[in-house]
DNA sequence: GCCAACGTTGGC
DNA sequence: GCCAACGTTGGC
């Protein structure tokens, strides 16, 4: 099992809005150490799912549906994607002040590269996360 | 193979 | 809307 932190923008397609749907395919990743860590993504994965630009906050836990497979919306180059499913929401949002406030997490992508859209977390990282937002699997 | 220029991302 | 940080591109 590994566990993982995936960004989007909430205007864009937001953690409701993958609840809502049950399952989405999660392309345009066009970014070659985010697209290597979607390939290391297995099935049963999960992943802590955060809001950028706005909310800016971590809102929700997903989970790897299915592996990755190319991505059909790339024109050119060796792009790949994945599904992905809803688990649950968090019982509170984290924010990214938390986060960075939170020495635990201080080697985090979000915190080292803020750019990185797929970044992986350790079992440790991933836990503090859920004890912040006061959530259980 | 280096590095300047450019584009994109994302926090503020 | 601005700007800093990062990644990619392309000229040499």
């Amino acid at each position: 099992m590994n566990y993982w932190l995936i960004k989007s923008e909430p205007d864009v397609f937001s953690f409701e809005q993958l609840c809502q749907d049950g399952r989405t395919r999660w392309d345009g990743v066009r970014n070659y150490q985010a697209r290597n860590n979607l390939r290391a993504m297995r099935a049963g994965d999960l992943c802590i799912y955060y809001h950028s630009n706005i909310g800016l906050a971590a809102v929700g836990i997903a989970t790897v549906l299915q592996e990755y497979y190319p991505d059909p919306t790339a024109e050119s180059g060796d792009w790949s994607c994945v599904d992905m499913g809803p688990v649950k929401p968090l019982q509170r949002a984290v924010t990214l002040a938390e986060i960075k406030s939170n020495p635990e997490l201080g080697n985090i992508g979000l915190v080292r590269n803020p750019r990185l859209s797929v970044m992986p977390l350790t079992f440790d990282e991933f836990s503090t996360l859920l004890r912040m937002s006061g959530t259980q699997l």
